[in-house]
DNA sequence: TTCCGACAGTGGGGTCGCAAT
DNA sequence: ATTGCGACCCCACTATCGGAA
């Protein structure tokens, strides 16, 4: 262990130096058994909880602190680096334990000063780190999963054991510091506990109704997709905490869930749920609308939106931990509690054709689609199993490739990213709608850098134009307001189907269509 | 030996709050 | 009043590793 030299008076411990090597080891493999060695390799050397704690956080790319109101432009101009390494990992999460409560006028200026002394002490490469830190963007192929493992395989115990505790928690770390410093022993005290957010379960995605049913078995129940916001409910007493996907407090922005909450007959109580904005005629708002809603700070007032809350899940209630239980008896659990307009509405079948009926209703409905839902498996905190599967409604269009965008990491050196343009009958230009990389194998990339090079009109250093001659199918969930591209509007989640090598400029889609989706007046 | 679950990476559009201009 | 940045809401898809079958 090497001692700080000529720092500000510290006192040693890691250094910052030791996290950046393993993190350019990690980097250097793709085995995730030698970046799980790697890391606890590192581990072994922490010499207290704390310090454990943060180099936890930080091989998982991310910092201590969620927020920190220093990004990737703060950082952009940085004083010139220091020779050799002195920072320890204590000062590194001191130092931005301090920037995150800057505010206030000229809090700038002294981010500005907290950071030039930070990365006045880093080196080159310490300072590269951080930016990657800081900017979540360190893709050393090491993230939360491959920590647990490295936490599992270095302590021996179980890693199902350590992902129940991490998703319990809401966090990985605390649970990773437990079992580093105590062992085993250090699980028992993870379990749920009100007021404290769980990691949501997640859902598979399927293509068709029956597609969804032969993931989770059936009978399964089905469930409106309601596109609004995640929330995870907790009440005790008269205490309630609503928490988003990402288990983010937003409690004070949603009164309407907090009343909610507290109208039910149970003194505690954990709910999932959506929250969402209604128009009058009860159909859903865009989500636009819901998503801007909800975050707005102070959320009163004769003009804002109202929002709904509605329940699929139940995990405690008085006393009692209701996750282990199956679908069924969880709901069975919903429905005692939950008044009915507060749940969303729900089909429990075994034929692929009444499902896709309820499917079709929903989405006649103006909802998203539906979630097919296991009714045996119990609530997978944090997993992304078998037992929940969505099944969404899309559309698909023709479209021309406008330009497309220099990839980075493992696409560097293949053009990526894809503008993507419509066709305005009217006055027969392209129009821009939104960009997408997604959907796209290795092979595609590369015959596409090759073609679109042939193309080449122009470029610029992140941009390739073309000549608007290459037609692609472009699959989509929907249109909405843009208050950036050229039509006023913007496809949501575009993806790359195929391309159409054999259809021509003219035959894309036009505008009037995409408008036409938009206004909801085209069902596919 | 093949299959498949879990993970990480590669980015997309939109909105609010805040501080500076 | 406007602008730029940071943070967070929604997210789809492919490649890969390593254990399961």
């Amino acid at each position: 262990m090497t001692e700080s030299v000529g720092g500000m008076g510290e006192t040693g411990g890691m250094l910052l130096s030791e996290v950046v090597e393993t993190s350019t080891g990690l980097a250097g493999t793709r085995s995730r058994l030698k970046k799980a060695e790697l890391i606890a390799g590192l581990l072994a050397t922490a010499t207290d909880p704390d310090e454990t704690e943060v180099v936890v956080t930080y091989l998982s790319g991310e910092l201590r602190q969620r927020r920190t109101g220093v990004g990737w432009r703060t950082l952009a101009d940085a004083p010139e680096p220091a020779e050799t390494p002195s920072l320890t990992v204590a000062e590194v999460d001191r130092a931005f334990a301090e920037l995150a409560v800057l505010a206030g006028p000229g809090s700038q200026a002294r981010k500005r000063e907290a950071v030039d002394a930070l990365f006045g002490r880093a080196t080159e490469a310490e300072q590269q780190f951080l930016r990657l830190l800081v900017g979540g963007e360190l893709r050393q192929g090491a993230l939360d999963g491959v920590m647990a493992d490295a936490v599992a395989r270095a302590t021996g115990i179980p890693l199902e054991k350590i992902r129940a505790a991490t998703m319990l928690r809401g966090a990985a770390a605390p649970v990773a510091v437990a079992v580093l410093t105590e062992g085993e022993a250090g699980l028992a005290q993870f379990g749920l506990e009100v007021g404290r957010g769980v990691q949501p379960m997640l859902a598979q995605s399927a293509t068709s109704v029956a597609e969804a049913l032969a993931k989770t078995g059936t009978p399964a129940a089905l469930e409106w997709k309601l596109d609004g916001i995640r929330i995870q409910a907790h009440r005790d007493g008269s205490k309630v905490v609503v928490y988003t996907r990402t288990l983010d407090d937003i409690t004070v922005r949603v009164p309407e869930v907090v009343s909610a909450v507290l109208a039910l007959d149970a003194e505690q109580v954990v709910l999932d749920g959506e929250l969402i904005a209604l128009k009058s005629d009860g159909r859903p708002e865009a989500f636009q609308v819901t998503g801007s809603r909800t975050a707005t700070r102070a959320a009163t007032g004769p003009d804002s939106v109202p929002l709904t809350p509605y329940f699929f899940d139940i995990l405690h209630q008085d006393g009692q931990d209701l996750l282990g239980l199956d679908g069924a008896t969880r709901h069975e659990w919903l429905s005692k509690l939950i008044p009915e307009e507060q749940r969303i509405p729900r089909l429990v079948t075994d034929d692929a054709e009444a499902g896709h009926a309820f499917f079709a209703d929903a989405v006649k409905r103006g909802h998203e689609g539906v979630m097919v839902k296991s009714l045996t498996v119990p609530y997978e905190a944090g997993r992304r199993g078998s037992g929940w599967v969505k099944v969404k409604q899309t559309h698909t269009l023709d479209l021309l490739v406008l330009a497309a965008e220099w990839g980075h990491g493992r696409r560097t050196g293949w053009l990526s990213n894809l503008h993507l343009g419509a066709r305005d009958s009217e006055t027969g230009e392209f129009v821009m709608l939104g960009k997408t990389f997604k959907g796209l194998t290795d092979e595609l990339l590369r015959w596409q850098t090759e073609r679109f090079q042939e193309l080449e009109v122009r470029r610029d250093s992140y941009t390739v134009y073309l000549r608007p001659e290459v037609v692609v199918e472009i699959a989509f969930d929907g249109v909405q307001t843009s208050p950036r591209y050229p039509a006023g509007m913007a496809l949501r989640f575009a993806r790359v189907l195929r391309y159409r090598e054999d259809k021509r400029p003219d035959d894309v889609d036009t505008v009037q269509t995409v408008r036409a989706i938009h206004e909801g007046a085209v069902d596919e």
